[in-house]
DNA sequence: TTGTATGCAATTGTATGCAATGGAGTATAC
DNA sequence: GTATACTCCATTGCATACAATTGCATACAA
């Protein structure tokens, strides 16, 4: 997710750029994008930007109002809770398909970045990108192409809702326990109860979300 | 799908003739793509091209070799199990839902859709749009905007496979028997029943599609 | 004061030019 | 005869120029 690697083209660079941007809220939702205004920014042409945003909206991050140009997304309350209702499928499946097809070494490195994260509770930043990083192997140990690419794009879209639900060291500790019980089924390869607690999991996630927008 | 309406811009017709190509055969798995054969062929420039494979390759559907072009994906065996396997949760979950939010116009529609689909039994290419019809109109009753867009990029997926598993009369009949038995379930609100018929569904297309591989 | 028409500016949609890259084919050396 | 290196060509990646459309502002009329 960060590291360009030897050669990456610039239009992947501007997509990462623009995730980027609008996960930290630097474009937040309603922001009009105009492409020469991008170009600009990132001393590139309109080209890789042009590429880049039709990606985007491919993914649902942005829309794109013909002759117009593109938003970013808002989503409302209705579409927040849908967002939700399908992580919650899509966790569940991918723990149930980690209990079944997670490599050792896979396991090892959930239980290693849960530790991890709860030991870094206080840091909102970095228990985010750990976080990420955990649910992102879980997705890869599904072993199941579409759905990763589905959880990928979903993910993605996460970050219309800002910041994270994490921002507190006591909400982190909470998380890591839910980890903890889907790791502990997938370890045990318990696919039903797996996807149980990435349900459960979920809806806790969602809790924490609702009390966030209730305290604006 | 089929109305490119009034004002469509030509990256969204090339990006419709190039679904349309692959669903039919014409571009087949393993077919390179080059942008400026395709723009001659549509009579465009490669920009629009451009564009509508971006966002193939968002999807799925294609593979970019940087440097390199296109390619049409070909799906491994174990890929075509991945995608009917993520198929079963999603048709499954938009069933579950349809169950609980479809419209009675909505519903009256499926029952509609899936009566003609029987007795198109024997009109092969009607069927299948027929077909495709009816699970479009179902995934919209879920009324969940990101299981939506996840079932239509799947279902883009599914012009990888190549011809409809529904050529034989007898399997149409089959399917819409199928179907009849998601209907149900949906109209009686049952939730559950819903979710299963559906992957029972899917699950016996998985077989049929089985066979047809083994056939050649 | 409000409604409508018209002109201008802003912005995207499309086309095309140019350079870089990777692969194929050929020649040469061992 | 085979392997390696070199050259050429096809094709994309990126930049930029041009066209078309839309929205806004301004002016004029009712």
């Amino acid at each position: 997710m960060q590291t360009p690697s030897p050669k990456t083209s610039l239009s992947e660079v501007a997509y990462g750029h623009l995730v980027q941007a609008i996960q930290t809220g630097e474009l937040g939702p309603g922001t009009r994008m105009r492409e020469v205004e991008l170009a600009d920014r990132f001393g590139i042409s309109r080209t890789p930007i042009r590429d880049a945003m039709v990606r985007l909206e491919a993914e649902g991050l942005i829309t794109h109002q013909p002759r117009q140009g593109a938003v970013v997304r808002t989503l409302s309350h209705r579409e927040i809770m849908e967002l939700y209702e399908m992580r919650q499928v899509l966790e569940g499946t991918a723990a149930r398909n980690a209990s079944v097809h997670a490599s050792e070494p896979e396991r090892a490195e959930l239980f290693g970045l849960n530790d991890l994260m709860r030991e870094s509770a206080g840091d909102p930043a970095l228990v985010a990108s750990i976080n990420r990083r955990f649910h992102a192997v879980l997705y890869e140990c599904s072993h199941n192409r579409f759905l990763l690419l589905a959880l990928e794009s979903l993910s993605n879209s996460m970050a219309l809702l800002g910041p994270t639900t994490l921002a507190s060291a006591k909400r982190t500790v909470q998380a890591a326990g839910e980890h903890a019980e889907i790791l502990q089924a997938v370890a045990a390869g318990q696919g039903e109860q797996a996807d149980q607690a990435a349900r459960a999991h979920i809806q806790a996630a969602q809790q924490a979300r609702l009390e966030m927008l209730r305290s604006f």
